[in-house]
DNA sequence: AACTATTAATAACA
DNA sequence: TTGTTATTAATAGTT
């Protein structure tokens, strides 16, 4: 680079030994796995936002620091009127950014963002039942049978809730609905190559 | 390089172009988009992966292809018997990989370990009853009233199992368990360092 | 946070 | 898909 050349003219001595090849193995000093913490999560998170334009796909990435601070990209997001969004947030992030390439794209993906944004009211309501805690935490056990039959429905709505709360299990179902059945747990061996890439690739 | 010159020694013309800058925006031709895919998700799996060793830190990536097809990084993952693991997983990496720092963490470690593997057996054999189908899908509308409440029971047991077997949800609830609920529902204002970061990284 | 010298990732080709 | 090379992009060490 000039701008480095000219700078060693100003200076006899380097401001910098530059970047170093590391082990990849655990920083020990703690200052330092600070800072490569911070720099690489922000890293990782580009690259995912990268891929997804790039590339069309729908990214997540979840990291818990050693802290167990959560952090994320793409999922658990916040919209602007601060309702919970579901896993594909990046598809809505292309439709404000005009990215997507044609109209009917474009239709869909406005379409599946007023799904989540339903379904994000609704999870926001029910955490807002009795006064503070979650319906589901309510004692069961003095039901009568009328209340035990609400008590399956809401459980029932629990499980398509958490269904569609949850990005991976939701676009897994939809992905799978079609051919088979919207099972919440993924049959592993249902997706062998994606899974020998799993393993190959985290060893 | 010096393999550089000396081929360009042997050959008048260089053998490529070699890396060019982009734009980062939809690549709109196909077989260069799936080229680029498959190589960004190969370094965006090794960044997490490296992320993880380097700081100790937890990593999912989770990607959807423009296909749907679901390519993971982290979990879902297999272990050499087949079984499911939960979230942490590269916390047994690092386990196998004799990578933690100490013996306190390699315990607590190991009994984390230990749990994921039970709620993974329950899972696994929860997925076989009813002969391929799921019982969640069992009819219940003529159900009588302790069928019911077995039917209850398997919810609870459903509700259990989804929020074991979800690993954002079980580590976000690890996390908030001392301090204040066990939330499947992540409640985004809680966390707003994370949310601040992740709209601004995420645009 | 900023700065740079380096290493690492990868776009274009084969 | 897998490999090579010339470049750009990310980042380790430092201020």
């Amino acid at each position: 680079m000039d701008a480095a050349n000219s700078n060693q003219q100003q200076e006899t001595r380097r401001t910098s030994k530059g970047r170093q090849k590391i082990e990849i193995k655990r920083v020990e000093r703690e200052s330092n796995r600070y800072v490569t913490f911070s720099k690489r999560k922000n890293g990782l998170f580009k690259k995912a936002t990268e891929l997804s334009t790039l590339c069309g796909a729908e990214t997540a990435v979840i990291i818990f620091s050693e802290h167990r601070k959560l952090f994320s990209c793409g999922q658990p997001d916040v919209d602007q009127n601060g309702s919970l969004t579901t896993f594909p947030s990046l598809i809505k992030n292309n439709i404000v950014e005009n990215q997507l390439a044609n109209k009917q794209e474009y239709a869909e993906s406005l379409k599946r963002l007023e799904e989540e944004q339903t379904v994000a009211k609704m999870i926001g309501s029910m955490n807002n039942m009795n006064g503070g805690g979650f319906w589901w935490d309510l004692p069961i056990d003095n039901m009568e049978q009328d209340e035990l039959e609400a008590y399956r429905e809401s459980m029932e709505q629990l499980k398509k809730n958490l269904i569609a709360r949850l990005g991976l299990i939701e676009s897994t179902c939809n992905a799978l609905t079609e051919s088979r059945i919207a099972n919440p747990f993924i049959n592993l061996k249902e997706i062998p190559s994606s899974l020998s890439f799993n393993s190959h690739q985290c060893q």
